[in-house]
DNA sequence: TATTAGAATGTTAGCGTTAACATTAACAGA
DNA sequence: TCTGTTAATGTTAACGCTAACATTCTAATA
């Protein structure tokens, strides 16, 4: 039956081990600078209470912080998923911890989550949105703390920046099918939800400008919402009832290429004979699974890794000269296209 | 150009409203307690500096805090991602945020996890082990604060749990296939990487010995190792190699469903016909692929909402009486069996 | 008019730690 | 012997905030 009980502090283990709390506070962050002798007495006096540091108090003192915030739209058949656990990987080297919230593609929920971790004055901000509401820019833009957005590179920013070119990338997959003599490309996808599909999307355009006609089949809707199969499956109908000879579809993600390709199959459509999909991310599943989904293959888990790099090397100092990190991706043939 | 910028304290607020620190304290706190006019002055004066409250400070002072810290294997294809997002959904409501770390399936990265996580004096700790070492049990347990372990509910614990019975859910789901007239039924999955599985084919067993012959159709291996869709493939054929009879496989999770979905495309068998698929956990994927497949369906987002309900509740009383909370389970029949 | 209650605001001390400076002891070199 | 140097440890004052108690003022009540 557990009581009320006070947290061991470090005047506890002082005392018992019979020095200052500063000793205490050196055995525990710089044990060379502690008579070995002091030491081991220290050492077993918080063996002996369980004391565990308050680094809350230690960071209020030392004006630090080991935390760092990240913010992404929602978990559940994220591709931000691997750029997470990067970003904790590489944190947890450094000791430092991870601060996380979904912000479930609202900005006034992106806006109170930001607002809300400023409070913890996390050593950095590792956001997935790039776009913001005017509040939420003004509070980064002031906080003096470094922010990385992830996934993508914008051409201006000040925030330091650790992704790759999602039009490069989109155009990239497009110029591929037409090396592959696909002719009649279409695109699958809201560009609304965020700045990164609308970059394939654009990417998708310039491709179809460049090697094909001209003709951008994509079916337009202005309805917001996740990139998830459901939409994918519905896109690819509306399609290929639009154009009948389309004979490739791009995909702005790989959960959409995998709604496209149930309904190809629900169609009676064999892929690629009928029709060639590709798909974006790379994600899990598409790899596992019989899929063989043909994709565009992006560094999820460095570009976490990266990030966090970003922000534990300002630790302290005022580099604020934004950075950018092109992590590049990489054309990935299946048996989709 | 940013330079070494103090962040504004309450100190700057107050003087420039023209009142104490403790009024400011109470225009963000307690705004009823302070007079309008002088509430307008002091949100002005926050409005005007940008100021944000450091809440590391204020919790300190008042010895209370608003983190919660929550531990999961890993992100990537993982069925607690709904719950990280209930968990995330429901703290946000109550100001709280959420201290993320993924143990990668190790003991010791999670040790390490609840120690650094401990130094942030959290409101509360979300597990998602069961199985711990001798120090973090002992850690947990003279901690003091609430801890809950989620998607199981073990018999005998000091903490509380969210979750349902796996082995009744893996009983279940046998059972049902029984009912469905199947008669030889195998069981894919690693029941040494958790509890969880563990108990799934515990259920499985126990099932097998009431309508069954008794008979367990298991690989057993002793490799520990993630339970993806490699490992369902490999079991998948390893049990048919083994026993070709086998008119239906349970398995303890969609992952390994979906890899041993496709190894039976593979070797060109019919499912259901020819054999049976059941999976474990109703992922994303399932639904919305044309997979279709019969599986366990649990509330995932929902556990993550109790257990943060559970730690809310606790904020400074403390009531050390475990509780266990069972959210149930459903069968899903889709196509595969 | 004196008393009291309550609303509004302020003062002081302390949360648990660390930075910065201070002290002490031991010992080497002049 | 005296000075200087270094290693080991200690003292004091923050860090930014809030709890607890104190004060002031207004207005209602006796």
């Amino acid at each position: 039956m557990k009581e009320f009980r006070r947290w061991v502090t470090m005047a506890d283990v002082a005392e018992r081990a019979n020095v200052s709390m500063i000793t205490v506070s050196r055995v525990i962050r710089t044990p060379d600078k502690v008579a070995s002798e002091t030491r081991a007495r220290v050492q077993s006096a918080i063996k002996d209470l369980g004391y565990v540091p308050n680094e809350g108090a230690g960071d209020l003192s030392s004006q630090q912080n080991r935390t760092v915030g990240a913010l992404i739209p929602t978990l559940t058949g994220s591709a931000f998923t691997s750029t997470i656990d990067g970003l904790s990987t590489r944190l947890r080297l450094a000791q430092h911890q991870l601060l996380f919230a979904c912000t479930d593609y609202s900005s006034d929920k992106e806006e109170d989550f930001i607002a809300t971790m400023l409070r913890r004055r996390p050593a950095g901000l590792v956001l997935t949105s790039g776009t913001h509401t005017r509040e939420t820019k003004a509070l980064l833009d002031h906080c003096g703390i470094p922010v990385v957005e992830v996934w993508e590179l914008p051409e201006v920013s000040t925030h330091h920046a650790v992704g790759f070119s999602n039009h490069d990338a989109g155009f990239a997959m497009v110029e591929y099918l037409y090396g592959l003599s696909y002719q009649r490309i279409g695109f699958i996808g809201n560009a609304l939800t965020s700045n990164r599909s609308q970059q394939r999307l654009y990417g998708y355009e310039a491709a179809c400008r460049q090697y094909g006609n001209g003709q951008i089949r994509r079916i337009s809707d202005n309805k917001k919402g996740p990139n998830n199969s459901k939409r994918g499956a519905q896109e690819f109908e509306a399609l290929l009832a639009k154009w009948p000879d389309t004979d490739a579809v791009f995909c702005a993600s790989d959960t959409l290429a995998l709604g496209a390709l149930s309904q190809a199959q629900r169609m009676g459509l064999s892929v690629p004979d009928d029709i060639a999909v590709a798909g974006f991310g790379d994600f899990e599943f598409s790899d596992e699974y019989g899929l063989d989904l043909t994709t565009v293959r992006v560094p999820g888990f460095q570009i976490g890794e990266f990030a966090a790099q970003l922000i534990l090397n300002q630790d302290g100092v005022a580099r604020h000269v934004p950075q950018k990190i092109d992590v590049g991706y990489e054309i990935v043939r299946r048996r989709t296209a």
